[in-house]
DNA sequence: AGACCTATCTATAACGA
DNA sequence: TTCGTTATAGATAGGTC
């Protein structure tokens, strides 16, 4: 439809690619507008550009929600199902991180721990001594900063 | 763009409506494959007629859903339901829980404190004190059970 | 309903500023 | 780059079968 004829596939040029991209979004977004009036029709029409940009037309007559309503109804093709069901199992995932994060915690603090055995009691403490180690060390730090700014 | 020119208003006959309808739906379906094509765009198109019959295309390279979630980003409209809101926030709070009792945990074995100031690093210190002298309680125990048992 | 036809209209490729 | 411009390719209205 030009000047000259153009087979379809990939315009390798990036400033023709960009150009004829521009053309072309805004020829379809056009015949979307008209087959709606024409022909009483509701479209949903979404367009990213490789740039990341986007254009879109939604006929006035409805909306995006109702059309893939309507379109999970009719295709049967799950959208947000399957979304849903990958939060769900993101949630799982992180519950269970949670409660046994949650469990460490309570242990280290000395609570919850009738139901450990000997052995899961020296671990802890070893841990708790180390970390009793770190933690009195960073505070000597802290001192000997403290008196070398005073004096 | 044919015998004679239309003007783009609602096509009252009925059944030139269909055929117009017919006809141009083609057509953008054509644009929308060659956009993607020539362009590298990535295209939602879901097209339905009065009657309800649907049409639809989407790029090869992409998927309805992964266009959707681009849109939602993009646009900031909301798609889905409040049950997705909500397990999105769910996510999200979990996440955060996740975060502060990783850190906490690691500061109890003495990792990342250097962030800390005095007076946090004092109250480590009692919380692992605390937790060591509960853990070695309970060592104690368990070492006078096994004791009572063998004798 | 299609599928084909074709005169006409529209979109647009290439080019220029 | 982003406009106009224009020659031409492509889309399609109205028809026929």
């Amino acid at each position: 439809m030009g000047r000259g004829k153009i087979e379809i596939k990939r315009i390798e040029n990036s400033s023709n690619r960009q150009v004829t991209y521009s053309k072309r979004k805004n020829g379809i977004l056009k015949k979307a507008k008209e087959i709606t009036v024409l022909c009483d029709a509701q479209v949903s029409l979404i367009i990213f550009a490789a740039s990341g940009k986007m254009h879109d037309y939604i006929s006035p007559s409805t909306t995006l929600i109702d059309i893939l309503e309507r379109y999970h109804k009719t295709s049967g093709k799950r959208l947000w199902d399957a979304k849903h069901e990958n939060l769900n199992g993101e949630i799982e995932r992180l519950k269970k991180e949670n409660d046994s994060m949650q469990i460490e915690l309570r242990h280290l603090k000395g609570d919850d721990i009738n139901s450990l055995n000997y052995k899961e009691l020296m671990a802890l403490e070893d841990a708790l001594e180390t970390g009793l180690v770190s933690v009195r060390e960073k505070q000597m730090d802290v001192y000997r900063m403290l008196r070398r700014n005073v004096c």
